[in-house]
RNA sequence: GGAGAGGUACCCGAGUGGUCAAAGGGAACAGACUGUAAAUCUGUCGGCUCAGCCUUCGGAGGUUCGAAUCCUCCCCUCUCCA
């Protein structure tokens, strides 16, 4: 028996929403190494969850011996806000974009090698921002209709709240991306979010149009949570890939908090794990979906964080919540002087430095309504201190509500 | 460029001179109940040195004992027209 195409596994495990061509896209897969692209915009110095099923979808494809493309969009992005910023400004965000670019990098290495034929991470500011304005719209700009792109669907929803010409043009860059990628490197199959299907589209048809070959496209769903969030978002923001903004304590920590009805989809997602062995995580009940759940935290993590990561946040996990194990050196940890310990110091004052809390009122609040600890004994009053009588091992354990902790250390 | 409608707290959205730190909804947070889930109920939800004080209702001035509310100028968004 022929191994499973790398369609079918991704179509099994939720990643095909939309395609353009599905017998096309299969028997490629079957009959050639296939060459595709995922773009990721470097908006922020980190990647987040939001970005996960991109990375996972590559490192399926190049798992299935094809070749991988991770695209930073760089040039795209380099257009950024129009909203009356200076030229000095306008220089400084190409900086932190260009600085954004080289972190993301590093991170998309983790999901699938850029090493070797199977993977390369390319970006966009490459050919965009060198572009002549006039020639480009002789050679590109002639292929692309306005009316066609104004019934687009993408395009509707922004025709009530305004669109301007900067952004209308993004599809046609975008389109261009698809272009220079087949031309240079021979891929002929785009993914993306389902709010990418108009510019995956497009792209498709700018190939077509220039070079006279098919080439396809394939949507996976726009995800929420079962609770209808946007996925990755919690209170205390997104959730990053970046260990230093998020560590892999709190990134495990998201997973397992995942809600009952996401963890056998989840499980599909963002693991690697056998469909059987998700189906039968997915079908245990009650409260053994815990099971399943501590299977995708510590999955998850091992994906982003490598398995050493992943086991230290699973000791941390079940020493705070399981009563078992001692483990905690995972949990966020920050240090105090013993000077300022003996110097009286008011734990609503520590829970608002440790960031468990975002401001000193909050953190009166929380103890006022009873969800303030300091070594899971309830703070009961907004005028408590930390003593050195406190202390265990020369650290404390401060809990804000139920799921959030904190460690401070003392410092000699 | 012309005409009109708007800009209120994380989001939506009430509020036309004092009773407004500002209704209501959503989100979020805490508590109860649970399984580190959901649903439900209760509370909180600008900041602080918290029974008090400080800073908010696009921006800057002004009128008034007193302004989110009235006046002037400016900025921005949307709709229609050019």
């Amino acid at each position: 028996m022929s191994p499973p195409n790398t369609y079918d596994i991704l179509k099994e495990r939720g990643f095909v929403r939309q395609v353009t061509d599905e017998k096309a896209v299969r028997d490629s897969f079957c009959k050639e190494k296939v060459t595709a692209y995922v773009g990721f915009d470097p908006t922020a110095d980190s990647l987040h969850v939001g970005n996960l099923l991109g990375l996972m979808a590559l490192a399926h494809i190049q798992r299935g011996g094809h070749r991988s493309i991770g695209l930073i969009g760089d040039g795209t992005a380099m257009i950024g806000d129009p909203s009356g910023k200076t030229e000095m400004r306008k220089m400084l965000s190409a900086q932190q974009i260009v600085a954004n670019g080289d972190k993301i990098k590093a991170q998309i290495g983790r999901y699938f090698s850029l090493e070797g034929e199977h993977g390369l991470l390319i970006r966009n500011a490459s050919w965009l921002l060198g572009l002549n304005y006039v020639a480009f719209l002789r050679d590109i700009g002639r292929y692309f209709s306005v009316n066609r792109m104004l019934t687009a669907e993408a395009y509707k929803i922004r025709m009530e709240t305004g669109l301007s010409f900067m952004e209308f043009n993004y599809q046609i860059l975008q389109a261009y991306d698809f272009l220079v990628l087949y031309q240079q490197h021979g891929c002929t199959l785009q993914l993306g979010g389902d709010d990418q299907w108009g510019n995956i589209v497009a792209g498709i048809d700018l190939v077509r149009r220039v070079e006279s070959v098919p080439a396809e496209g394939v949507t996976w769903p726009l995800l929420t949570t079962a609770g209808g969030a946007k996925m990755g978002k919690t209170a205390v923001g997104a959730v990053w890939l970046a260990a230093e903004k998020t560590s892999p304590f709190e990134y495990y920590q998201f997973w397992i908090n995942s809600d009952d009805q996401d963890v056998e989809r989840f499980l599909a997602y963002y693991t690697f794990l056998p469909m059987t062995e998700v189906e039968r995580l997915g079908r245990l009940q009650g409260a053994d979906i815990r099971q399943a759940k501590q299977v995708l935290a510590f999955e998850a993590t091992k994906i982003t964080h490598g398995e050493e990561e992943a086991t230290r946040a699973r000791q941390a996990s079940e020493a705070a919540f399981g009563g078992g194990g001692q483990d905690l050196t995972a949990i966020p940890t920050s240090t105090i002087t013993r000077h300022r310990i003996e110097a009286g110091l008011l734990l609503v004052d520590l829970l608002a430095e440790t960031g468990l809390t975002t401001s000193k009122g909050n953190a009166r609040k929380l103890v006022q309504q009873g969800g303030a600890y300091l070594n899971d004994e309830k703070i009961e009053s907004i005028e408590a201190t930390l003593s050195s009588a406190d202390l265990d091992n020369d650290s404390v354990l401060l809990r804000a509500g139920k799921k959030r902790y904190h460690r401070l250390i003392v410092e000699h």
